[in-house]
RNA sequence: UGGGGCGUGGCCAAGCGGUAAGGCGCGGGGCUUUGGACCCCGUAUACGAAGGUUCGAAUCCUUCCGCCCCAGCCA
């Protein structure tokens, strides 16, 4: 695996550039706003701005768009650093906010009206929002645009000194109320808001939009290359509008890439806000959730979400990915470099009949068939053992290899089983299984030969120790969240599945919060912070691919 | 019906006038003490459509069709 971009017109332009000269080194930014916890979609981003700028052997910032109080707060501002470092990604020096240039950014705003490019329009939201025109109409002139110089500066200065209250006035650039283009009939480039902020505290009672602080921010830091998303399209020429108008140290431009849309999947941060709040996940962390702490918390390994940013690649067409796609970059990860254990989901008790009682051994189980350096660790076996409830059914189907009445399998590095008795509870649920085991196939081979189509896993209950596994699947069940309207009433009601009385192989007791391991013939797991003293707790990260399942699922 | 974008297999995505990369998925086979992994093979006579230019077009031109974004003092 490389974390090498793949050829990617954003990745072609910086390439020429740099080799046109136009400049020395690359410099590129991630800019989130800390208005909530960042997600996969941010980790295109991330990956793409970090990327390139790692290719090329120039750099990236990490930049907060702060210019929204009301939204912005210290908790998020904490978690996009910690992301994007558990990423895998370093800023080095340039940690930024855009707030750190409020001084500069006024003192622009200043030159604009004194140069008869801003104005200080009176006018409210509502009348501005109907003078804007429509699609097809342009606008009509604010009754202040023609206001002199003068009046403006004093205006915009009393705004700052906090005379106003807020919505009673805004700082528009003055360029063309008749532009096709909506972004250019006279953008608001600041609003008075008497709220605190997270950086600058109560220094400022007016705060620069989005469109006025973005582009200067970039010229300040070098930025080369602006990378944004799609719907900033039509900020472009604003964008370029306020750098051409401004004393600006460099000239960055902007250039638009696809979001990322992941089937079964929202990836909306005031949607992902409401969820939290509403209590319908655990947090912003709860392993169903698309956020990147979330994923970490799953298991989610970040070298598997950057191999899967690298595979989706990087265009202007708008796409839905498979989430068959992510899923795969975690178990290509997490295959190779994870440990092996064994765990019983679902417990259906066995007994070996002819084992002697009371007897004890070990078997050596490989930590990791891929990784020929991992070594192996010793399983205990007894004559009371679990097996997956899964692994057994009394009248098999078709196709259906592994334990049933008559039938032999293997038990995974110990012996060959053959299940003699099915015993039932008054209700006829199967409450455990007789099995005689074959003790010349110690290890799990045959001296003659023989080969059982199923190998199962199962675990000692003499030596077991419990755990509780957390089963995920999508947190939407349909693939396409809200295609119906309600974004709620998509919500998968099985999403998360608890199990509380789980058991462990002794060899998987030890993990640590956060470590990963694969139980074999499940998936892989990784350890939940609700670990307590006794008992482990695991999430499922993902299933292993699954052709019994597929074939199930074919057959119904 | 204004402006800005985008249309390549089920899902992503290369391609930039020379005769359709790759990945995911799917199907088949091999191997196998994880129905895992791995390894083979198959999977668009075709690039939204129709015309045109050219020896030759997904790539150039024309028209048409479809989808997305924009009327926050959000980003």
């Amino acid at each position: 695996m490389s974390d090498e971009l793949s050829g990617n017109f954003i990745r072609d332009i910086v390439a020429e550039d740099l080799r046109a000269g136009k400049h020395e080194t690359v410099v590129t930014r991630f800019p989130p706003e800390p208005n909530g916890y960042l997600h996969v979609g941010h980790a295109k981003s991330i990956c793409l701005n970090f990327g390139v700028a790692q290719e090329f052997g120039g750099r990236c910032h990490l930049r907060f768009d702060d210019t929204n109080p009301l939204k912005e707060e210290q908790e998020y501002i904490d978690s996009i650093k910690e992301d994007v470092r558990w990423l895998g990604f370093d800023w080095g020096e340039h940690l930024y906010n855009a707030s750190d240039y409020f001084d500069q950014l006024y003192e622009w705003a200043e030159l604009l009206i004194r140069n008869g490019r801003a104005y200080v329009d009176d006018q409210s939201a509502d009348q501005i929002r109907e003078s804007r025109g429509t699609l097809t109409e342009g606008g009509r002139d604010s009754p202040y645009r023609g206001r002199s110089g003068e009046e403006n500066l004093d205006l915009f200065r009393r705004m700052r000194a906090g005379e106003f209250p807020d919505g009673a006035r805004v700082l528009r650039a003055k360029i063309d109320m008749a532009s096709p283009n909506i972004n250019l009939r006279d953008p608001v480039m600041y609003r008075i808001l008497h709220a605190r902020h997270p950086m600058t505290g109560d220094k400022w009672c007016i705060y620069p939009s989005y469109d006025y602080a973005h582009g200067q921010s970039d010229a300040i830091e070098g930025v080369t290359h602006s990378l944004c998303t799609l719907e900033f399209e039509d900020h472009r020429p604003l964008y370029d509008w306020f750098l051409e108008h401004l004393p600006v140290p460099s000239r960055p431009r902007q250039y638009e890439f696809a979001r990322l849309n992941l089937s079964y999947t929202v990836l909306s941060k005031r949607f992902l806000l409401q969820l939290v709040k509403e209590g319908r996940v655990r947090g912003w962390d709860d392993p169903r959730m698309p956020t990147l702490s979330g994923m970490r918390r799953r298991g989610f390994p970040p070298e598997g979400i950057r191999e899967f940013a690298r595979m989706i690649g990087v265009a202007k067409r708008e796409s839905v990915v498979d989430y068959a796609a992510l899923e795969h970059s975690a178990r290509d990860y997490l295959n190779r470099t994870v440990i092996r254990r064994m765990a019983v989901l679902r417990p259906l008790k066995v007994v070996i009949t002819n084992y002697p009682e009371g007897q004890t051994e070990e078997f050596a189980a490989v930590d990791n068939p891929e990784d020929p350096g991992a070594g192996t660790h010793p399983v205990p076996f007894s004559p009371i053992l679990y097996i997956e409830r899964d692994d057994f059914m009394e009248e098999p189907p078709k196709k259906f290899y592994r334990l049933a009445p008559g039938r032999e399998v293997r038990l995974r590095y110990a012996y060959l089983i053959t299940c003699r008795e099915v015993v039932k509870d008054a209700s006829g649920q199967v409450v455990e299984l007789r099995c005689t085991y074959d003790p010349a196939t110690r290890g799990g081979t045959a001296p003659d030969g023989r080969s059982p189509k199923a190998t199962l896993h199962w675990v000692s209950a003499a030596h077991a120790r419990p755990a509780e596994v957390r089963l995920y699947e999508h947190l939407f069940k349909s693939p396409e969240p809200g295609a119906a309207g309600d974004l709620l009433a998509d919500l998968n009601p099985r999403s998360e599945e608890v199990l509380a009385r789980a058991w462990i192989e002794p060899g998987a007791a030890g993990l640590a919060v956060g470590e990963r391991v694969q139980f074999e013939r499940l998936g892989y797991f990784c350890v939940d912070p609700d670990r307590s003293a006794d008992r482990l707790v695991f999430n499922r990260t993902v299933t292993l691919r699954d052709t019994w399942a597929k074939v199930q699922s074919r057959q119904k």
